[in-house]
DNA sequence: CTTGACTCTGGACTAGGGTCTAGGGTGCAA
DNA sequence: TTGCACCCTAGACCCTAGTCCAGAGTCAAG
Protein backbone atom coordinates (compact mmCIF):
# COMPACT_ATOMS: atom_id res chain seq x y z
CA UNK A 1 0.00 0.00 0.00
CA UNK A 2 2.78 2.66 0.91
CA UNK A 3 4.17 4.08 -2.50
CA UNK A 4 7.19 5.81 -2.22
CA UNK A 5 7.89 8.92 -5.24
CA UNK A 6 12.04 8.80 -6.32
CA UNK A 7 12.93 11.35 -3.75
CA UNK A 8 11.06 9.63 -1.06
CA UNK A 9 12.75 6.57 -2.12
CA UNK A 10 16.17 8.23 -2.27
CA UNK A 11 16.04 9.88 0.82
CA UNK A 12 14.69 6.73 2.65
CA UNK A 13 17.92 5.01 1.26
CA UNK A 14 20.17 8.10 1.55
CA UNK A 15 21.21 8.76 -1.78
CA UNK A 16 20.22 10.93 -4.50
CA UNK A 17 17.64 10.73 -6.68
CA UNK A 18 20.26 11.28 -10.02
CA UNK A 19 21.77 7.84 -7.96
CA UNK A 20 18.55 5.84 -8.32
CA UNK A 21 17.98 7.22 -11.84
CA UNK A 22 21.04 5.79 -12.65
CA UNK A 23 20.89 2.60 -11.31
CA UNK A 24 18.24 2.02 -12.82
CA UNK A 25 19.68 2.74 -16.20
CA UNK A 26 22.53 0.46 -15.30
CA UNK A 27 20.13 -2.44 -14.48
CA UNK A 28 21.05 -2.80 -10.89
CA UNK A 29 17.34 -1.51 -10.16
CA UNK A 30 14.55 -2.88 -12.39
CA UNK A 31 12.47 -0.53 -14.42
CA UNK A 32 10.06 1.63 -11.75
CA UNK A 33 6.62 1.44 -12.52
CA UNK A 34 5.14 4.33 -13.14
CA UNK A 35 1.96 6.59 -12.22
CA UNK A 36 -0.94 7.89 -15.22
CA UNK A 37 1.04 10.87 -14.85
CA UNK A 38 4.51 9.28 -15.63
CA UNK A 39 6.10 9.47 -12.45
CA UNK A 40 8.53 6.56 -11.04
CA UNK A 41 6.34 4.62 -8.17
CA UNK A 42 8.40 2.29 -5.54
CA UNK A 43 7.54 -0.19 -3.06
CA UNK A 44 9.18 -1.43 -0.08
CA UNK A 45 11.12 -4.38 -2.10
CA UNK A 46 12.73 -1.22 -4.35
CA UNK A 47 13.95 0.39 -0.95
CA UNK A 48 15.45 -3.13 0.17
CA UNK A 49 17.11 -2.82 -2.62
CA UNK A 50 18.88 -0.20 -2.51
CA UNK A 51 19.88 -0.85 0.77
CA UNK A 52 21.24 -3.65 0.10
CA UNK A 53 23.43 -2.05 -2.40
CA UNK A 54 24.55 0.49 -0.15
CA UNK A 55 25.70 -2.33 2.34
CA UNK A 56 27.48 -4.22 -0.23
CA UNK A 57 29.31 -0.81 -1.43
CA UNK A 58 30.12 -0.25 2.59
CA UNK A 59 31.72 -3.74 2.22
CA UNK A 60 33.50 -2.77 -0.62
CA UNK A 61 32.14 -4.13 -3.20
CA UNK A 62 31.73 -2.42 -6.86
CA UNK A 63 28.40 -2.01 -8.52
CA UNK A 64 29.68 -4.52 -10.79
CA UNK A 65 29.83 -7.20 -8.65
CA UNK A 66 26.74 -5.80 -6.76
CA UNK A 67 24.16 -7.22 -9.53
CA UNK A 68 25.93 -10.45 -9.02
CA UNK A 69 25.86 -10.63 -5.66
CA UNK A 70 21.85 -9.14 -6.00
CA UNK A 71 21.04 -12.51 -8.78
CA UNK A 72 23.17 -14.94 -6.02
CA UNK A 73 21.15 -13.15 -2.99
CA UNK A 74 18.10 -14.01 -5.05
CA UNK A 75 18.79 -17.10 -5.69
CA UNK A 76 19.69 -17.73 -2.33
CA UNK A 77 23.25 -19.32 -3.09
CA UNK A 78 25.25 -19.73 -0.56
CA UNK A 79 27.89 -20.83 -1.73
CA UNK A 80 28.41 -18.40 -4.36
CA UNK A 81 27.99 -15.85 -2.37
CA UNK A 82 30.56 -17.67 -0.55
CA UNK A 83 32.73 -17.97 -3.49
CA UNK A 84 32.21 -13.88 -4.85
CA UNK A 85 33.42 -12.41 -1.21
CA UNK A 86 36.47 -14.45 -1.20
CA UNK A 87 37.13 -13.36 -4.41
CA UNK A 88 36.62 -9.68 -3.27
CA UNK A 89 38.50 -10.19 0.12
CA UNK A 90 41.70 -11.33 -2.09
CA UNK A 91 41.52 -8.41 -4.43
CA UNK A 92 41.30 -6.44 -0.50
CA UNK A 93 44.17 -7.95 0.63
CA UNK A 94 46.38 -7.45 -2.63
CA UNK A 95 45.28 -3.72 -2.19
CA UNK A 96 46.54 -3.70 1.20
CA UNK A 97 49.32 -5.48 0.55
CA UNK A 98 50.29 -2.69 -2.23
CA UNK A 99 49.49 0.18 0.23
CA UNK A 100 51.65 -1.52 2.85
CA UNK A 101 54.71 -1.41 0.12
CA UNK A 102 54.05 1.76 -0.49
CA UNK A 103 53.63 3.06 3.37
CA UNK A 104 56.81 1.27 4.39
CA UNK A 105 59.11 2.85 1.65
CA UNK A 106 57.71 6.16 1.53
CA UNK A 107 58.17 6.18 5.83
CA UNK A 108 61.19 4.77 5.38
CA UNK A 109 62.69 7.69 3.49
CA UNK A 110 60.78 10.05 5.78
CA UNK A 111 62.15 8.33 9.28
CA UNK A 112 65.69 9.65 7.54
CA UNK A 113 64.72 12.77 6.33
CA UNK A 114 66.76 15.87 8.26
CA UNK A 115 63.72 17.95 7.25
CA UNK A 116 65.79 20.81 6.47
CA UNK A 117 68.61 21.50 5.01
CA UNK A 118 70.55 20.66 1.84
CA UNK A 119 68.49 18.10 -1.05
CA UNK A 120 71.58 15.89 -1.26
CA UNK A 121 70.45 14.81 2.60
CA UNK A 122 67.19 14.72 1.83
CA UNK A 123 66.34 10.91 0.76
CA UNK A 124 63.04 11.35 -0.58
CA UNK A 125 64.47 13.95 -3.21
CA UNK A 126 67.56 11.34 -3.55
CA UNK A 127 65.02 8.17 -4.29
CA UNK A 128 63.22 10.23 -6.70
CA UNK A 129 66.25 12.07 -8.47
CA UNK A 130 68.65 9.09 -7.87
CA UNK A 131 70.67 11.20 -10.37
CA UNK A 132 71.80 14.75 -11.59
CA UNK A 133 68.27 16.11 -12.20
CA UNK A 134 68.36 19.13 -15.03
CA UNK A 135 65.47 20.92 -14.11
CA UNK B 1 74.99 16.12 -27.74
CA UNK B 2 72.95 13.35 -26.93
CA UNK B 3 69.28 13.63 -28.49
CA UNK B 4 66.50 11.50 -28.09
CA UNK B 5 63.28 11.28 -30.03
CA UNK B 6 60.24 11.07 -28.59
CA UNK B 7 60.29 7.16 -29.18
CA UNK B 8 63.79 6.64 -27.81
CA UNK B 9 62.94 8.99 -24.76
CA UNK B 10 59.50 6.69 -24.20
CA UNK B 11 61.21 2.96 -24.58
CA UNK B 12 64.14 4.94 -22.43
CA UNK B 13 61.84 5.54 -19.50
CA UNK B 14 59.99 2.12 -19.69
CA UNK B 15 56.56 4.46 -20.70
CA UNK B 16 54.53 4.78 -23.98
CA UNK B 17 55.05 7.41 -26.35
CA UNK B 18 51.37 8.58 -25.50
CA UNK B 19 52.36 8.95 -22.16
CA UNK B 20 55.21 11.51 -23.19
CA UNK B 21 52.65 13.81 -25.00
CA UNK B 22 49.76 13.22 -22.63
CA UNK B 23 52.72 14.70 -19.74
CA UNK B 24 53.34 17.33 -22.07
CA UNK B 25 50.08 18.15 -22.47
CA UNK B 26 49.43 17.92 -19.09
CA UNK B 27 52.05 20.40 -17.93
CA UNK B 28 54.23 17.74 -16.19
CA UNK B 29 56.73 17.93 -19.03
CA UNK B 30 57.88 21.17 -20.56
CA UNK B 31 56.94 21.26 -24.09
CA UNK B 32 59.75 19.97 -26.30
CA UNK B 33 61.86 21.47 -28.53
CA UNK B 34 61.56 20.57 -32.21
CA UNK B 35 63.57 19.70 -35.08
CA UNK B 36 63.26 21.25 -38.48
CA UNK B 37 60.52 18.95 -39.11
CA UNK B 38 58.49 19.71 -36.70
CA UNK B 39 59.64 16.07 -34.45
CA UNK B 40 60.31 16.69 -30.53
CA UNK B 41 63.76 16.52 -29.43
CA UNK B 42 64.84 16.17 -25.60
CA UNK B 43 67.73 15.33 -23.68
CA UNK B 44 69.11 13.58 -20.66
CA UNK B 45 67.27 16.32 -18.38
CA UNK B 46 63.69 14.96 -19.96
CA UNK B 47 64.83 11.63 -19.20
CA UNK B 48 65.56 11.75 -15.74
CA UNK B 49 62.40 14.07 -15.10
CA UNK B 50 60.71 11.03 -16.26
CA UNK B 51 62.42 9.22 -14.13
CA UNK B 52 61.32 10.95 -11.08
CA UNK B 53 57.71 10.59 -12.19
CA UNK B 54 57.82 6.94 -12.61
CA UNK B 55 59.50 6.71 -9.17
CA UNK B 56 57.04 9.48 -7.81
CA UNK B 57 54.12 7.33 -8.97
CA UNK B 58 56.04 3.94 -7.72
CA UNK B 59 55.43 5.62 -4.05
CA UNK B 60 52.24 6.60 -5.06
CA UNK B 61 51.59 10.01 -6.00
CA UNK B 62 48.98 11.31 -8.60
CA UNK B 63 49.83 12.94 -11.54
CA UNK B 64 49.32 16.19 -9.71
CA UNK B 65 50.88 15.92 -6.61
CA UNK B 66 54.02 14.71 -8.39
CA UNK B 67 53.75 18.51 -10.24
CA UNK B 68 53.96 20.06 -6.84
CA UNK B 69 56.79 17.43 -6.22
CA UNK B 70 58.69 18.40 -9.01
CA UNK B 71 58.91 22.42 -8.69
CA UNK B 72 59.67 21.14 -4.86
CA UNK B 73 62.65 19.35 -6.01
CA UNK B 74 63.55 21.70 -7.92
CA UNK B 75 63.92 24.80 -5.37
CA UNK B 76 65.41 21.86 -3.30
CA UNK B 77 62.98 22.63 -0.29
CA UNK B 78 64.24 19.73 1.97
CA UNK B 79 60.88 21.19 4.51
CA UNK B 80 58.79 21.11 1.41
CA UNK B 81 59.35 18.05 0.66
CA UNK B 82 59.33 16.47 4.17
CA UNK B 83 55.60 17.75 4.58
CA UNK B 84 54.00 16.86 1.04
CA UNK B 85 55.60 12.86 1.58
CA UNK B 86 53.69 13.22 5.03
CA UNK B 87 50.62 14.34 3.88
CA UNK B 88 50.62 11.53 1.23
CA UNK B 89 51.56 9.22 3.69
CA UNK B 90 48.68 10.16 6.57
CA UNK B 91 46.01 9.78 3.24
CA UNK B 92 47.46 6.13 2.73
CA UNK B 93 47.27 5.45 5.77
CA UNK B 94 43.25 6.01 5.84
CA UNK B 95 43.18 4.02 2.70
CA UNK B 96 44.69 1.75 5.10
CA UNK B 97 42.13 1.91 7.65
CA UNK B 98 39.40 2.08 5.48
CA UNK B 99 40.38 -1.18 3.67
CA UNK B 100 41.23 -3.18 6.87
CA UNK B 101 37.58 -1.73 8.17
CA UNK B 102 36.30 -3.77 4.99
CA UNK B 103 38.59 -6.67 5.55
CA UNK B 104 37.96 -7.20 8.52
CA UNK B 105 34.11 -6.97 8.22
CA UNK B 106 33.67 -9.13 5.19
CA UNK B 107 36.31 -11.98 6.94
CA UNK B 108 34.39 -11.89 9.78
CA UNK B 109 30.71 -12.99 7.97
CA UNK B 110 32.99 -15.15 5.61
CA UNK B 111 34.62 -16.75 8.83
CA UNK B 112 30.67 -17.48 9.97
CA UNK B 113 29.94 -18.47 6.98
CA UNK B 114 28.37 -22.14 6.98
CA UNK B 115 29.19 -21.81 2.81
CA UNK B 116 26.19 -24.32 1.60
CA UNK B 117 22.38 -24.84 2.52
CA UNK B 118 20.03 -22.35 3.73
CA UNK B 119 20.52 -18.28 3.14
CA UNK B 120 18.98 -17.95 6.35
CA UNK B 121 22.36 -19.28 7.93
CA UNK B 122 24.43 -17.39 5.77
CA UNK B 123 25.58 -13.98 7.75
CA UNK B 124 27.04 -12.15 4.38
CA UNK B 125 23.31 -12.46 3.01
CA UNK B 126 21.65 -11.68 6.38
CA UNK B 127 24.25 -8.76 6.47
CA UNK B 128 23.17 -7.28 3.39
CA UNK B 129 19.72 -7.80 3.30
CA UNK B 130 18.92 -7.36 7.15
CA UNK B 131 17.10 -4.31 7.58
CA UNK B 132 18.20 -3.35 10.79
CA UNK B 133 22.05 -4.04 10.13
CA UNK B 134 24.23 -0.71 9.17
CA UNK B 135 27.98 -1.20 10.38
C1' DC C 1 62.31 5.42 -55.61
C1' DT C 2 60.03 2.64 -52.48
C1' DT C 3 59.22 0.61 -48.27
C1' DG C 4 58.63 0.50 -43.55
C1' DA C 5 59.25 2.63 -39.25
C1' DC C 6 58.67 6.69 -37.06
C1' DT C 7 56.34 11.16 -35.91
C1' DC C 8 52.83 14.89 -36.13
C1' DT C 9 47.90 16.83 -34.84
C1' DG C 10 43.30 17.07 -32.73
C1' DG C 11 40.00 14.62 -30.89
C1' DA C 12 37.48 10.58 -29.16
C1' DC C 13 37.35 6.80 -25.94
C1' DT C 14 38.01 3.82 -21.58
C1' DA C 15 36.32 2.66 -16.56
C1' DG C 16 33.47 3.89 -12.12
C1' DG C 17 30.14 6.22 -9.88
C1' DG C 18 27.80 9.36 -10.19
C1' DT C 19 26.27 14.77 -10.81
C1' DC C 20 24.24 18.49 -13.39
C1' DT C 21 21.65 20.93 -17.00
C1' DA C 22 17.95 22.54 -20.00
C1' DG C 23 13.44 22.59 -20.99
C1' DG C 24 9.42 20.95 -19.91
C1' DG C 25 5.20 18.55 -17.10
C1' DT C 26 2.69 17.47 -12.39
C1' DG C 27 0.79 17.79 -7.60
C1' DC C 28 -0.85 20.26 -3.91
C1' DA C 29 -1.78 24.12 -0.78
C1' DA C 30 -3.23 28.99 -0.06
C1' DT D 1 -4.84 30.72 -9.87
C1' DT D 2 -0.60 31.05 -8.54
C1' DG D 3 3.46 29.42 -6.61
C1' DC D 4 6.54 26.11 -5.30
C1' DA D 5 8.31 21.66 -4.86
C1' DC D 6 8.61 17.81 -7.24
C1' DC D 7 9.17 14.90 -11.38
C1' DC D 8 10.34 13.69 -16.50
C1' DT D 9 13.96 13.08 -20.51
C1' DA D 10 18.34 13.05 -23.11
C1' DG D 11 22.57 14.10 -22.87
C1' DA D 12 26.81 16.55 -21.16
C1' DC D 13 30.21 16.72 -17.63
C1' DC D 14 33.51 15.47 -13.60
C1' DC D 15 37.94 12.91 -12.27
C1' DT D 16 42.42 9.93 -13.45
C1' DA D 17 45.87 8.28 -16.29
C1' DG D 18 46.29 7.27 -20.08
C1' DT D 19 45.22 4.83 -24.96
C1' DC D 20 43.77 4.77 -29.70
C1' DC D 21 42.54 6.73 -34.11
C1' DA D 22 42.77 8.86 -38.84
C1' DG D 23 45.18 11.16 -42.02
C1' DA D 24 49.31 13.23 -43.10
C1' DG D 25 54.34 14.22 -43.05
C1' DT D 26 59.44 12.48 -42.33
C1' DC D 27 63.51 9.59 -42.13
C1' DA D 28 66.74 5.95 -43.31
C1' DA D 29 67.85 1.72 -45.73
C1' DG D 30 68.10 -0.89 -49.92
Amino acid sequence: MTSFAIGQLASAAGVGIDTVRYYERSGLLKPATRSASGYRKYGEGELDRLNFIRRAQHLGFSLNEIGELLTISHRGDVAAMYQAAKLHLDDIDKRITELHRVRDALSKLMSECPREGSDENCPILRALINKEVSP
